[in-house]
DNA sequence: GGATATAGTTTGAATGTCAAGATGTTTGCA
DNA sequence: TGCAAACATCTTGACATTCAAACTATATCC
């Protein structure tokens, strides 16, 4: 018979399970659109975060070395998702900003991020729904 | 003026800002392992699993094909963190399990995981917590 | 008993990653 | 001003991860 669980470890659990279940369902979904996942990480970055950005904020934000960032980028300039253009007043950075075309494949993916949400949050009541929202964003404010 | 937000898409939001943050704290604690992510995730998974897997039914969990599989197993049975042990019955077939040495690895991922589930979990009340685990539950069932 | 399917490994190619060193630019200070 | 130190990015070399496809050994089905 296994220990009786906590409820803490229940919960760690499901944080588990839950990020599991979002890591294989984006993996999936990024395989159909011909990125590898860390190529669609940084479009999902730069898209998000609206403004330009350059080289050193981005691998921040990514947490990976601007080496590794340096390939990365001149990939996805290769397909065109996005540009490097040179910063106004500092000539060592670049602004790295999405295309045109970088801005649609974006939108598109944030379309299936909401359709998602939408899908997994069906069953729970409005009020469920308003709660949820309130503890993740407790939880995010923790991290 | 930005338009406003739906329900749905802060939801989806706050999903993907929880998600970075997990798998941001997840990259940190495993750094300080000497593991690789990668083979980190096969230790949890192998962990968490309990029973003894075969190569395939490990590298469908993990969503990674049978020879990306063969090299990770190799690596972690030379850091004796697991083992390949002969199936009983079919000849052609490993069953994979951790070495006591792995055990104490998956264990003390297990404990930092636990911890932080109760940092982040730590300003909520008693009920908030409950209707969360709740929650979750009808989330990743729906997944 | 032989054809076919299955489990796992190997190989070759592409990508992701870092640390360390190189290059060009900016900043601070004497 | 002019030079040293700091900084942003890129390059290089090494290794890990990953897949598809070919390969080996074993199991299963007729």
């Amino acid at each position: 018979m296994p220990a009786p669980m906590t409820e803490t470890a229940k919960l760690s659990q499901q944080i588990v399970e839950l990020y599991e279940r979002l890591s294989s369902w984006e993996q999936d979904v990024v395989k159909s659109s011909g990125l590898s996942p860390a190529q669609m990480h940084t479009i999902e970055i730069v898209g998000h975060c609206g403004a330009a950005l350059r080289m050193k904020e981005l691998a921040k934000k990514m947490g990976v070395t601007t080496g590794t960032l340096t390939v990365m980028i001149d990939r996805l300039e290769q397909q065109e998702l996005l540009r490097r253009s040179p910063h106004q007043t500092d000539r060592r950075s670049y602004l790295i900003a999405l295309t045109e075309k970088g801005r649609e494949l974006f939108a598109e993916h944030h379309q299936y991020h909401l359709r998602l949400t939408e899908e997994i949050t069906a069953t729970l009541s409005q009020e469920e729904r308003a709660m949820f929202s309130a503890v993740l964003g407790k939880i995010i404010g923790q991290m």
